[in-house]
DNA sequence: GAGTAAATAGAATATGTGTTCTAAATGACC
DNA sequence: GGTCATTTAGAACACATATTCTATTTACTC
């Protein structure tokens, strides 16, 4: 009985996505979406409640994502070998998905929502970021032993925020991350695992 | 003959520097600065010509401060000690000045100012972006004898990036950097330089 | 082809925030 | 005390942007 539907909830997204990752969050205006869409104002709001809601929904599947393979490398079958794995994942993930790094790399979650998360949503990032904590202390175990909150920042640097600050500047002049900060990224790694004397 | 101030500028710009640590840079509204000084609005315009001159301001002077104490420690005499003291300088700086940190670190340049920046604060900003090119050229060609780029991105790596990494949490949750963040630094500069076979 | 539910369309509205404008207050100097 | 430049004061204005509202269109069913 409907009228066909011109504009789908994937569309909005997509298009919400390349705006916050050319120009950051505040780029992403409902009038700006609307116009990469190809659509008026009102046909957004009739898939999103509201602009909180929107940006929230392009956060929350680009991390659910990321999260997920990194996560995924991280559990191979030898922690050390999971480790390097995931700390190079990060590099290669930019290389192969640039437009979704800039999106989480660039800008931070509360940066997205302006007037505080709807509720739903922000039990979902909760969870989203419980579920790094959950991983890495998981890790952290596999690896040394410990999940002694001092041990797993210095894994979580080894993993996640070293690499990260290897590709950061590639990131920021939008261009693909070299060779060489594959191995800045290794050497990184094996130097501060080697800290916990395995 | 004039009447005497009541607001001048450095109390506008302490209290902008303040919203912006605390709330980002989107905090910062005309508004918020004016209340936060117990001025009217008009009063801010009496000494800023516009908002974006006044959180251009904030950005440039706190850019500059940290630039000229960073570098000063990069100029040490022998290099690869005054490396190493520059990148732990970076996690000292956050402990004794955790606003300024949150100032510089949790947010880009270019999300202080919304319409783009005024011509001469850009120039300036221009200005103080070649500084750190320059100078890490120079401690570069002082550490290992070259300026070939790929040289000078893995030096600034050492130097900027990895403790940047090492910090930015503790920025983030607004806390101070713990002592095994200095290691982590000193680690990861070792190792990285050690590629440069010297 | 009439009925109808869903979707598009875009004008209208509300609101927050930067900026301007005019009046009043202040203090130094004659 | 009058004069004057500067500053405070805060209301008024402009503007961008989120949001709402009321048609209108569309495609499917009977």
């Amino acid at each position: 009985m409907p009228r066909a539907a011109k504009f789908d909830e994937e569309q909005i997204l997509a298009a919400a996505g390349r705006l916050i990752a050319a120009h950051g969050p505040s780029g992403a205006t409902i009038a700006a979406i609307a116009r990469a869409v190809g659509a008026p104002t009102g046909s957004i709001y009739h898939r999103f409640d509201s602009r909180d809601v929107l940006l929230a929904s392009v956060w929350l599947r680009a991390a659910a994502t990321f999260q997920d393979s990194f996560f995924e490398q991280l559990a191979g079958p030898t922690p050390r070998e999971a480790g390097l794995a995931a700390a190079l994942y990060m590099a290669q993930r930019v290389r192969e998905n640039p437009r979704e790094a800039r999106l989480l790399l660039l800008h931070r979650r509360e940066d997205f929502v302006d007037r505080g998360w709807p509720p739903a949503m922000r039990r979902r990032a909760e969870q989203l970021g419980r579920q790094v904590e959950t991983e890495l202390r998981a890790f952290s175990r596999r690896l040394c032993g410990s999940e002694h909150a001092r041990t797993v920042r210095i894994v979580a640097y080894a993993v996640l925020e070293a690499p990260f600050a290897a590709v950061r500047r590639h990131i920021a002049v939008n261009e693909s991350p070299p060779s060489y900060v594959d191995v800045l990224i290794q050497v990184t790694y094996e130097a501060v695992i080697g800290l916990l004397g395995i």
